[in-house]
DNA sequence: CTGAAAGCGCTTACAG
DNA sequence: CTGAAAGCGCTTACAG
């Protein structure tokens, strides 16, 4: 069987092809018996409009693409990733939209390569950024580009907004962990962040900093990549300094958290008892650890519906937007609990 | 800036639209010397072919589409779904081709919509199809869509090969487990499945009772649906049952081998002492269970990249082929040392 | 409310 | 090797 076309179906109906896209389309400018007819021959053949014809005459993809930059390694094992895509696939497909999606290392180049190109091409509609960076180049490139965007979890604090983003405020969340950490007795903690080029862990950093300084503790900042080894070994190093020892250290993700725990046990130390621990994300891994580990859960299938859903708004109105993340929650669990 | 085209670039060389075409596609009729200003001045503007014009004159879309259609809650966690993406879109970025993703909860008729939608729409030149099922109503549908596909982790069984599929011998993984199980005493297991409507499923039930008979051990079967908890109620009910208690338990994946765990613990059983687990597929969580957890490393990365290469093989040739995937490779872990 | 026609931006026979 | 032209399958002013 030959692809049907909208010229096909209207021979078939004996009437324009205008007609037949007006009918499909929602448009006024046909009979509410021609649409019907329309309607339902279109069904009756499972007939679609061509989505390249459509794009081309419309000037619009339909889809909105998104370049998952981030180390292979931890993709497959930060659950963060897949909760967030989920998310987004739920919004966009709510939203009749496309998900273009493409993976490239942790390679900055590659990842605005594929914006240009997804521009030049016309390839999508639109593209949601992650992770801010100190300085981003993105932002810009994206405006010469022509490409509409969202970023993806800016800081909330008051820079002029050019852009629409969504943003979460790492103040409250540093505060809530301080806080709990505090209560718990703690006066000298360590905070092992992920890279300080991501504006959110400088802003972590100095949330965690500026809240413990209020209540007098002291911080021991440790900067290392996400990774489990990069926990163990942060843990390591930090419980061999001759300074005095923490009592409790904050990990930027789940996977630090495991490594630090892995390195508690070797190095003979008990959780909580002589070392609390607290992980900023929440996971599988967290639950299922011994001891279970204390988890400030963000939501990430939240987060990225809220950010598809800003995406397609944009798209829609051309305003730049900001959408603030609903706020995390803190589960406490045995690896702070009071010895 | 108006959006460039070719007649644009045209224009500005004095050469007609055809040539620049030619020039760009790397098809001859076209002298060097052209060719090369083509090129250049393609690059110096940044400029690229649309997308949508390309694939509406082409009839290709110049994408394949993915629908994955699995429990959200599933999802996030397994971390087999994201090594396989990741493969998936490796593949498909060397080989200059879109990934179109759609996410559909565990919806059979979704799934098939999505099918027949991106087909109408000529969205995707081609679907990756997962899961095989008994019956499986997928194949039959797409080949009438004319959508072409390959069907992820078919069995090996001599079933004649109407469409192209990536197959595994679940029968040698059987082998491997239930051979390592017997070395090590055991003489009585249990084996908690995934669903048995998934092919793979019934291909490995069937697999360990046969190399379980070959031993002359006993499986005690228990189908269950790949959730934390169903692997806990499954130990639970399992360890509970009248008759003598199993040695080793097999488990259809790595979140259930973690529920196992969780039971085993509260029944006041130790592992491997009293109960050995074993997971059939590999993750961060058996790694870091207490005790780690044997596992079959599946490499998802790997299987997803051969499954998208035979895809656009298929593409490219129309032919109908089948991809044996790697051998399986049990990491052995303290879940089954010998007491 | 309906129809004939131009246009979206490419590719590809076909003549020269 | 190059150019003029048709075609891919839609959408959308514009006349009637």
């Amino acid at each position: 069987m030959a692809k049907e076309t909208i010229a096909g179906l209207a021979k078939r109906l004996g009437i324009s092809k205008a007609s037949v896209s007006y009918a499909l389309n929602g448009q006024p400018g046909v009979s509410d018996l021609t649409r019907r007819r329309v309607l339902d021959l279109a069904e009756e053949l499972d007939w679609y409009p061509s989505s390249s014809a459509r794009a081309l005459s419309r000037s619009r993809a339909g889809a909105v693409g998104m370049v998952l930059a981030a180390d292979p390694l931890l993709i497959g094992t930060e659950p963060y990733h897949m909760g967030l895509l989920t998310g987004i696939e739920t919004a966009l497909a709510a939203g009749d939209t496309a998900l273009m999606l493409r993976m490239v290392g942790n390679d900055p180049v590659q990842e605005r390569a594929t914006y240009e190109r997804w521009a030049g091409e016309r390839k999508v509609d639109g593209v949601l950024v992650f992770d801010h960076l100190l300085d981003d180049p993105r932002p810009a490139l994206l405006d010469r580009l022509g490409l509409p965007f969202v970023l993806h979890g800016a800081p909330e604090t008051g820079v002029p907004h050019t852009f629409s983003r969504t943003t979460t405020d790492h103040a409250v969340d540093a505060t809530t962990i301080v806080d709990h950490l505090h209560a718990a007795g703690h006066r000298r903690i360590a905070h092992v962040s992920g890279p300080h080029r991501f504006v959110h862990e400088a802003e972590r950093v100095q949330g965690v900093r500026e809240r413990a300084a209020h209540h007098g503790m002291e911080v021991l900042p440790h900067e290392a990549n996400y990774a489990l080894l990069a926990g163990q070994d942060a843990v390591t190093a930090l419980l061999r300094a001759p300074e005095a020892p923490v009592t409790a250290v904050v990990f930027g993700n789940d996977l630090m958290a495991m490594g630090g725990l892995l390195a508690l046990r070797e190095l003979g130390l008990r959780c909580p008892d002589d070392v609390a621990i607290i992980s900023w994300d929440d996971s599988l891994h967290c639950q299922l650890a011994t001891p279970a580990v204390t988890a400030l859960s963000r939501n990430p299938g939240m987060q990225g519906r809220v950010a598809a859903e800003l995406l397609l708004a944009v798209l829609d109105t051309g305003a730049i937007r900001t959408e603030s993340m609903p706020r995390s929650e803190l589960m406490v669990r045995a690896s702070t609990a009071p010895g």
